[in-house]
DNA sequence: CCATATGCTATTTTT
DNA sequence: TAGCATATGG
């Protein structure tokens, strides 16, 4: 059999025609599970045995590890030969090239990768330096990076108007320059530097775009502005492929441009498109539930997943108590699916909610694996370790000294440190070690610093002698005292601490062993590179507790998508745009379609956060699912519904059986819409505006009063988990501006003074005065007409 | 310079 | 509520 012959029979017409047509740039828009995968790795084997191209031809973008990873497998496995060295992500590829070229820019080849709290660090110094003290560093953060993002400079800040620019323009050029004196680039530098490359040396980017003979991109949906750049200089020529969906773009927040996917064919004119719609993950019923979801969305290339396999088990839609009952559901799902031999994943939307959920898993006694959180390489004692190697490396990495000096703490301080720095730059051309072996500074008794110079003079020697990778690390370790500190400590956590640094260690040995050339420069990239999902591999035998989106590319037999609540999913921002709620949309599709068997869907009547017990009202997604293929489920307590349209707000919920006994937190909101239960439920309950009278809870109490068959006293409105519901008059007072009912501890937007905090009420009805604490001060408002808005 | 106390804030996070 | 960052005093 030819391999054309092949393509055709092991692939779908769409997918073979995506693979096999070559002339012309192509988007191939392949919906979720519709095998894409299979098309790159495929392609990359028609090209190769197929055409006569070679493998150091073509290179393949990524956006994780973990894809550059499968792709090249699935590639090799195909083909039985070496796949394309050019495989990975868009900042592998781009540090790759950077290696090679930084130099042009005025970059050494050791540069290093500069991460989040380095970012963080430098950017602190740069507006102490500056005596900028609003608004926080943090914040200067994120408008340095969407910047970079959207491939803008100070320039472009300074030309705004608001003082916030203003000010994030001189941090910003500070920071830029805090980096290119100790050698580094961020994340987002990686992207424009290679950019900025392009620009500004136009036979380096000749030379690159004859060497990526051909350009294949995975999640094309999730390109900022500078990858698309990049890509476009690189692609002239024409032999590109892009792969991805837009429906699955989720990352705007970090940039990512939904428009370069559906630009494309204004991009790449005569580009060839090829939807792939055929489903082959899950089952009919899951992806109708997504699809009724997606839908709503406005501004999509239309297309539908369809599938040939079975209708399957209806999605499930469980509605417990609070967070915890969640959890032991979901713990208790997932454990029989376990046990059939399946595949689990439990779902949410923010990190935050992983604690009630490993929580329900360990009183199930459910053995789990958690992606996300801290990586491996963010702990700080690893990254203590390695601030010494990066020192090594790069002696100019001034923020990797400052880490380093402080481990273990050897008596020097900021001010030492800084005296240090400008001895580097006056006499030793920045470099920071020379700097601690030569004299010391002025005012500066010399001698602990200098050991520190001594070491890592020591090991610059061992380096030379080509001391394998492993034992470099471990000396950092030893030398450093690291090991010597935490073994005097002798506490678990020391303990549990110096067993990471010997995973450290191992980790080394490892990289090494996979990539004999790499070096420590290699194993630091990785190190910056790497994410926690990328060196967490569950086991068979657990579930994986993990966010929405780092969930995407991923499958499960069985998922739990907790946490269908208004607020926390969709989470809108109030000053997110009208894009916000179909990104959650879309991030509601991915997760569904993560199910390959069965999905379960969460709401809560109560959810604890912020330390504060909420009331909660289903997800609006909920809503919009189709209704025929999802069922109620609960402990002999089928959720009644209905679609009673003005009964827009949910009873508050009394936090009596608590610490303290008083109710806490909850109140009516307003704008909330209805639940996403059918008819005949209690909202006859509910008053014509659309509260629940106050003793709701009393009521409740009994099913028979209300005509519900008896027993069955768990019903929505009903299930407050509390007996006692009299709230104390003066701790609320009724807003006729929002129509909403405060109380103490509530938080609440002021338009202007911001977020705060209910302290005091005094009187009550129209007249009442709330003292509200803000973050500078406290106010005492007219709570009818102070334009207060209920957060939580 | 370092250890402790207080106070503030609080998505998502491929790299 | 909890974690982290800054403030403060030894």
């Amino acid at each position: 059999m030819t391999l054309e012959e092949r393509v055709r029979a092991e692939l779908n017409p769409a997918q073979a025609e995506a693979v096999l047509v070559n002339d012309r740039p192509q988007l191939i828009l392949a919906g979720a599970g519709s095998g894409k995968t299979r098309v790159l790795t495929w392609k990359i084997a028609w090209l190769i045995e197929g055409l006569g191209r070679k493998p150091w031809e073509i290179v393949a973008l990524t956006f994780t590890n973990k894809a550059a990873r499968e792709m090249r497998e699935r590639a090799e496995k195909l083909m039985g030969t070496a796949a394309p060295q050019w495989m990975g992500t868009f900042h592998g590829i781009c540090a790759r090239i950077l290696r090679q070229d930084a130099g042009h820019l005025g970059y050494g080849d050791a540069f290093t990768i500069y991460d989040d709290d380095d970012q963080r660090k430098v950017i602190t110094e740069a507006c102490e330096k500056l005596s900028i003290k609003t608004p926080t560093p943090d914040v200067f953060r994120r408008i340095i990076s969407s910047s970079k993002n959207k491939d803008e400079g100070p320039e472009q800040l300074a030309a705004a108007f608001d003082p916030v620019s203003k000010n994030a323009a001189k941090v910003m050029e500070h920071y830029q320059k805090a980096l290119k004196a100790a050698d580094a680039m961020d994340f987002d530098d990686l992207l424009l530097n290679t950019l900025d490359l392009f620009r500004r040396f136009p036979e380096r980017e000749e030379a690159w775009r004859k060497r990526f003979g051909y350009i294949l991109i995975d999640e094309y949906q999730d390109t900022n502005s500078v990858q698309y750049q990049i890509v476009k200089r690189l692609a002239t020529h024409g032999r590109i492929m892009v792969v991805g969906d837009d429906d699955q773009s989720i990352y705007s927040w970090r940039g990512a441009d939904i428009q370069n996917i559906l630009d494309f064919e204004k991009d790449y004119p005569g580009a060839h498109v090829v939807k792939l719609e055929q489903n082959y993950r899950s089952t009919a019923n899951i992806l109708k539930v997504a699809g009724s979801v997606i839908k709503n969305n406005k501004g999509r290339k239309e297309k539908t997943l369809w599938t040939a396999a079975e209708a399957g088990d209806k999605v499930s839609l469980w509605n417990e108590d609070d967070e915890v009952a969640e959890g032991r559901r979901c713990a208790q799902l997932v454990r029989d699916a376990l046990a059939a031999g399946k595949s689990a994943a439990v779902l949410y939307r923010t990190n935050s909610q992983s604690r009630a959920v490993e929580e329900g898993m360990r009183r199930e006694g459910v053995p789990y694996v958690m992606i996300g959180g801290t990586r491996f390489y963010d702990r700080t004692e690893v990254k203590n370790a390695i601030s010494w190697l990066r020192l090594l490396v790069n002696p100019k990495d001034y923020r990797a000294l400052e880490r380093a000096v402080q481990s273990p703490r050897r008596g020097i301080g900021e001010k030492t440190l800084e005296l240090y720095r400008a001895q580097a730059e006056w006499r030793h051309g920045g470099d920071l070690i020379e700097a601690l072996c030569g004299e010391a500074p002025e005012g500066v008794r010399g001698s602990k610093a200098s050991g520190m110079g001594e070491i890592l003079r020591k090991w610059q020697w061992a380096m030379k002698e080509e001391v394998a990778l492993a034992e470099i690390v471990e000396r950092a370790i030893v030398d450093s005292g690291m090991e010597a500190s935490l073994e005097a400590e002798d506490t678990d956590e020391s303990k549990e601490r110096l067993s990471n640094l010997q995973e450290l260690v191992s980790a080394a040995a490892a990289f090494a062993e996979r990539n004999p050339d790499g070096g420590l420069k290699g194993f630091l990239e990785e190190v910056a590179l790497v994410s926690d999902a990328d060196t967490k591999n569950p086991d068979d035998n657990s579930v994986v507790l993990m966010t929405l989106h780092t969930s995407k590319g991923l499958e499960y037999d069985v998922v739990c998508l907790a946490g269908c609540d208004e607020g926390l999913f969709p989470m809108l921002r109030t000053d997110g745009g009208a894009d916000a709620l179909e990104e959650e949309r879309r991030l509601f599709y991915v997760g569904a379609t993560r199910a390959r068997q069965k999905l379960h869907l969460f709401s809560t009547r109560v959810r604890t956060r912020f330390g504060i017990r909420d009331a909660c009202i289903p997800s609006r997604f909920l809503d919009e699912i189709d209704q025929e293929v999802i069922e109620y489920e609960g402990a002999g307590r089928k959720v009644i519904s209905g679609a009673d349209p003005d009964v827009a707000a949910r009873p508050r919920t009394f936090g009596t059986g608590f610490a303290g006994g008083g109710f806490t937190g909850g109140g009516f909101r307003q704008q909330a819409r209805r639940p996403a239960f059918p008819p005949g439920s209690l909202r006859s309950q509910s008053r014509s505006d659309g509260t629940v009278p106050r003793t709701a809870g009393g009521v409740t109490e009994g099913g028979p009063a209300l005509g519900l068959p008896s027993g069955r006293t768990q019903t929505w409105i009903q299930n407050q988990p509390s007996t006692k519901p009299e709230p104390f008059p003066d701790y609320e007072s009724e807003n006729q501006a929002t129509g909403g009912t405060f109380l103490v501890g509530m938080r609440v937007r002021h338009p202007k003074f911001g977020m705060g905090r209910v302290e005091k009420i005094h009187g009550s009805g129209s007249a009442a005065r709330l003292d509200v604490k803000f973050a500078t001060e406290t106010k005492r408002l007219v709570a009818a007409a102070a334009g207060l808005t209920i957060v939580g």
